[in-house]
DNA sequence: GTGCTTGTTGGCCA
DNA sequence: GTGGCCAACAAGCA
């Protein structure tokens, strides 16, 4: 599920709740696919009784820092969640890694294991966390960027070259169809096909989207929904995708299911005509 | 039992 | 070397 917007949502659920306070008691199931790479007794000695300074989101990444230089990595991966517990909270089966605070336990959960934890130590930040890309939000997602790229992968479909995480950081399944659907553009056009104008709607519509799931998903400020889908309109393609005999909400047409780019996309025949 | 699944990576091939 | 495709990873769900 966690693509950029989910991610900040998952980050807020542990910030609000552990910034500032001291990590008295880690619990870790080493060996677990999810630490792959990653030095868990290190990470261990480090943060037992750490305090959390600050946290961060960018792309499906998570960053939390602690006092004394202890960089916290977490990528959600597929199946993966984040969420705060009583402080006598046994960790389960799919409960990777807890930090036990005095009164509440943040826990990592992760049924598939495609998620990951990252651990570094040291004054500079890791550098799985600065080469992540330019954020869409940013100023350096540019439309001269997009068209470049676009004509760099030009016989890739839209659809696979949105899932890109090196240009369109935290574009997942879902906000991709999202996007083409609100650009009208068909997912199986070739990159290089898309006129300026095209491309130009598919640049913005990046930026809209992006902006519009952090206000719905993740909140404003700090409020935070109570639930990750609560806060989605049904104006949106998101809450009809997945139903069966779902319909376009703009032209009441029904929704097209196929493989493109290896993954299941959803669009509407109406507003996104085949190339 | 079968056949899916909102992510990423590495190997193969053109 | 680059780009595109696909299987693999693991578990849960219908």
């Amino acid at each position: 599920m966690p693509e950029l917007a989910e991610v900040e949502f998952y980050r807020k659920r542990w910030a609000q709740v552990a910034t500032g306070a001291r990590i008295l008691r880690i619990a870790t199931h080493d060996g677990r696919r999810v630490f792959r790479g990653t030095d868990v007794p290190a990470l261990r000695r480090a943060l037992t009784g750490a305090t959390l300074v600050s946290s961060h989101a960018a792309a499906k990444q998570m960053l939390f820092c602690f006092r004394g230089g202890g960089w916290l990595g977490l990528h959600l991966g597929m199946s993966g969640e984040l969420f705060v517990a009583p402080p006598t909270h046994e960790p389960g089966r799919h409960d990777h890694l807890v930090l036990y605070l005095r009164e509440s336990a943040l826990v990592f959960r992760d049924p598939r294991m495609f998620g990951r934890v990252l651990f570094h130590s040291g004054r500079e930040a890791p550098t799985w966390w600065t080469q992540l890309a330019p954020p869409i939000l940013s100023a350096a997602f540019t439309l001269e960027e997009v068209a470049a790229y676009l004509r760099r992968r030009a016989r890739a479909p839209l659809k696979a070259v949105l899932l890109q995480q090196e240009r369109f950081p935290g574009i997942g399944n879902w906000m991709a169809d999202e996007i083409l659907w609100r650009a009208a553009l068909h997912p199986a056009r070739p990159a290089a096909s898309l006129s300026p104008a095209e491309t130009r709607r598919l640049w913005r519509e990046c930026r809209r989207v992006c902006q519009l799931a952090l206000n719905c998903i993740a909140g404003r400020g700090q409020s935070l929904p109570a639930d990750l889908n609560v806060g989605i309109p049904r104006s949106w393609l998101f809450l009809h995708r997945w139903q069966e005999g779902g319909r376009c909400p703009r032209t009441g047409c029904r929704l097209a299911r196929a493989t493109i780019g290896g993954r299941t996309t959803c669009w509407s025949p109406a507003r996104q005509p085949r190339p």
